[in-house]
DNA sequence: ATGAAAGCGCTAACAT
DNA sequence: ATGTTAGCGCTTTCAT
């Protein structure tokens, strides 16, 4: 049946140690024992048990994600930069979805612990503090991240928001708007992003003596941003507003959607501007001006940190911030007229 | 410290094969020290080591998946089926992304093994026979997928693409196209399920007595449905083509690109059909009419075959075919005339 | 019904 | 430099 490190001894005509230390490189071995360890290897097709390995060092090379939902395509694409970075290190990826329950995310966090995983990410949309405070008990290195939420108590990796939302106003300012409307979510308000958005929002329009327009969207889906549209298509035109800032993609392409339903034409007749750059972004006509969130980045810089911790290294900042960048694409004009 | 079944059985005041018998349900216990052992296990909090277990019962309720991009959304509706099928019989997902490199296929396929999962699941875009021999060498449950190549000789979970191919020419017909072009892949034509495809394209330009006009394009992605763009152009103009069907979404949404790019009105000037049904399609405008291919349910269908054959059930078809179904939406309409 | 003990495949002291 | 041995935490005979 399978061949185990016994089998590569005896045919090595050495102890079992010996092959032991001339796979993990361990311990000197005479190049004599080696090569013979080695030959029998070869010839075996001899692949160390991991799991027995796992046992004995208390410790996989396994990553535990968490994830809300790996259809969305941000956290594909954090998954990619995990994986990738992971597979680096040999380290590998054990997923699960939690589709926004706080008990999964839970009993998932004990599940991956059972499982003796090196470390584990999660990609979380919600708040869930029990998920945080069980990690933090469980001493196991982890990265908390949270694209709607601010956490500050736990390791994460992030970017500024508020200077994005400075980047995005600057644009629109500087591309001759006075007539901005920001769509903001409406839940947790204080405790999202959304503070320090629409603290800069607020701020350019005060000093360009616009008046705010805030409306607020309930939901992250494009569909919620189609709906939207149809609850301020008239206040829009009413009040003759030449831009509005999306607090995400799906939301403005929801209702670039919309408009382009309704005969209203961007970035001809109003300009929309998102913010994330998902994939869709720059494949959807017209394509999508917004702010690049650096997903695959994020998810890289998790699990460099994950790995630098287990390598005992001391990591300070709770928080790593990654560079914004505003991607000037179609979807925003100077206003007409 | 970790909780180990010594401890419980200690708490418990009894011997560590009880505790098992309680934890498994293997073997009867009396009522008392059954209630004994859960309550230590309670108090104490205590989770079997999930390795430890693997270790003796030489399998894990891992199931691994090889991916080639779980960027491409195709298959992370993939994932998740499997994924959440899984979960309904408590098995975890470890991921590999093979990035379409052959070796790296194989590579995951032996880690996999070596991790001891109980099953295998490829979801791939090449032609690999070293994987598919080395799984069936292994005898470890396995499915493979793949969405271009036909695959006759390995478990795997498909739908019928002739019969989907019939379903799009049917309705371009119906809609009163006569002047239908084609754009399939260039690679491997006659091992992919581009031969029934265009089978199906071309019986049915028989049948209406249209001069059959295929175009070929090379790659799977979005940019090389827009590069076509530029290549045909100009032809399906001379020729009059009233209706491009494309071999994939990611072809047709290029395409529409490009025509949109250079003020050709979808569906009003051309038609465009696309095949698979990804997330984009209907985010994308015009809503794209195309064949669903129900990833989510091949990953579904796929994790149960791996399940029934682990529970010793015997599966008799190597391939499972799903229903396909054609979605009819924006991209498409009659030829103004 | 329960416990003692062997052993899964490996690593890591400890001896030599 | 190499071998012997004791576990890692668990399941599973085999006795009782």
């Amino acid at each position: 049946m399978t061949v185990t490190i016994k089998d590569v001894a005896r045919m090595a005509e050495v102890s079992i140690s010996t092959v032991s230390r001339v796979i993990n490189d361990s311990k000197p071995v005479s190049p004599e024992a080696r090569r013979r360890v080695l030959k029998a290897i070869e010839e075996l097709g001899y692949k160390p048990n991991e799991v027995a390995r796992s046992l004995v060092t208390k410790k996989s090379n396994i990553i535990g994600i968490i994830v809300d939902d790996i259809g969305s395509s941000y956290v594909a694409q954090i998954i990619r930069g995990v994986e990738e970075v992971g597979r680096m290190y040999n380290y590998d990826l054990l997923l699960c979805s939690s589709y926004g329950d706080k008990e999964s995310e839970l009993r998932f966090a004990q599940l991956l612990m059972q499982k003796q995983v090196a470390g584990i990410i999660i990609v979380s949309e919600i708040l869930n503090n029990d998920v945080l405070s069980f990690l933090d008990m469980s001493r196991i290195p982890f990265v908390y991240l949270n694209k709607y939420y601010n956490v500050l108590e736990s390791p994460n990796v992030s970017i500024n928001n508020r200077e994005a939302s400075d980047k995005v106003m600057r644009h629109l300012v500087e591309e001759g708007h006075k007539r901005i409307a920001y769509v903001t979510q409406e839940k947790d308000v204080e405790l999202t992003i959304e503070k320090h958005k629409l603290e800069a929002y607020r701020e350019w329009m005060g000093n360009i003596g616009g008046d705010p327009m805030v409306f607020e969207v309930d939901g992250h889906k494009i569909e919620d941003g189609y709906d939207i549209g149809n609850r301020i298509v008239e206040r829009l035109l009413e009040e003759k507003i030449t831009a509005v800032y999306c607090c995400e993609d799906e939301i403005a392409i929801g209702l670039i959607n919309y408009l382009y339903d309704h005969n209203i034409k961007v970035p001809e007749d109003i300009s929309v501007v998102g913010y994330g750059d998902i994939t869709l972004a720059s494949y959807f006509r017209p394509m999508l001006t917004t702010i690049k969130e650096p997903y695959y980045d994020i998810g890289a810089v998790s699990i460099r940190r994950i790995l630098k911790v287990l390598q005992g290294e001391k990591v300070e900042e709770q928080t790593i911030v990654l560079p914004v960048q505003l991607i000037v694409r179609d979807s925003c004009a100077s206003p007409s007229k």
